[in-house]
DNA sequence: TTCATATAGTACCATTTTAGTTCTATTTAA
DNA sequence: TTAAATAGAACTAAAATGGTACTATATGAA
């Protein structure tokens, strides 16, 4: 599996309308976009928000916005905001603890997988999400195994 | 998150456990070496032997030994066997359907997202996942600072 | 002013998923 | 014959998820 929440994919989809206009849009207006709840797409919105990755405005003809260009917007950001960091592995992430670790002989490689998942993932930007061409070579993640750096909670 | 079931992880653990032995192993005997409760890998290496990745031997001085030669044994493949496919997205797995596709702007990118992922994970070996825990060393935040896909804000 | 529109924040809940256990049946070496 | 071991299924408690509801607050316009 290794799947995002539906909430997170949803989330993709609401940037990626708002992407789309110019001006303030409203939840509703975006949950017609986007054939999501209403509900659903505000709650998105204010979590959205509150990481900084949208603006809002409040009162009548209030609505968001994106806080910053689609272009400047990162996958992996997204996530950070919808559902914390990429961790792939209970220990990957810097506020994961397990206790199989010191006697773990995995938890270095998948950490390592980790961020290159995750830096694979910074690199692509709302603007690749919303425009499927070519993109994201595949993640050379051999390359990251091979190197000797622990890179627990990179994020 | 995106993160794997702490089973399929575990499931890594086990194989990697079963990877550094040379002869039938039981799944008491992997227990006592991973840390895990025998109950846990009993139910993991049965899944893992249904898939094919393990063989099993049944009756006393039975046990479980690996199907094929660990550099053979990708890491796509065990997540394969534990929890089904990578697809991060519901549109990302052939067995999965959304509702949202015909409307979804970002449902192609993430299916090609997603098959980056996989693809990658393709290419690491159960030998790649299986690195010294020495290697397991204090987290080197220079190497952090000095990156370049540095990312703003996170915990 | 008054009101309709809109976000902010929180809490709630039903459902699903997950992690782990337990039990019975079967196989096999000694 | 028996102890050791896997096979397979069912069961359960806990956690996560997806979605809803409710109150409070802000703002533009009639
Ligand atoms: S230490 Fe090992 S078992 Fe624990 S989360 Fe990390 S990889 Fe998984
Ligand atoms: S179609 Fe869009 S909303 Fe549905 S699973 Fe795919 S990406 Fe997510």
């Amino acid at each position: 599996m290794l799947k995002m929440s539906k909430l997170t994919d949803y989330g993709t989809l609401v940037l990626a309308q708002l992407a789309k206009e110019s001006k303030l849009s409203s939840a509703h207006k975006v949950a017609r976009a986007t054939h999501l709840g209403q509900p659903t797409v505000s709650k998105l919105l204010k979590t959205l928000a509150h990481a900084g990755l949208v603006i809002s405005e409040r009162g009548a003809q209030g609505g968001y916005t994106l806080a910053r260009p689609a272009i400047e917007i990162s996958a992996a950001e997204i996530i950070d905001a919808l559902e914390g960091p990429v961790a792939i592995t209970e220990c990957s992430s810097i506020k994961g603890h397990c206790d199989l670790q010191s006697n773990c002989q995995v938890a270095t490689a998948w950490q390592k997988i980790n961020f290159g998942i995750r830096r694979a993932l910074s690199e692509v930007s709302l603007v690749d999400l919303q425009t499927p061409v070519e993109l994201l070579a595949t993640p050379n993640l051999k390359a990251y195994l091979a190197s000797p750096t622990n890179l627990k909670g990179q994020q």
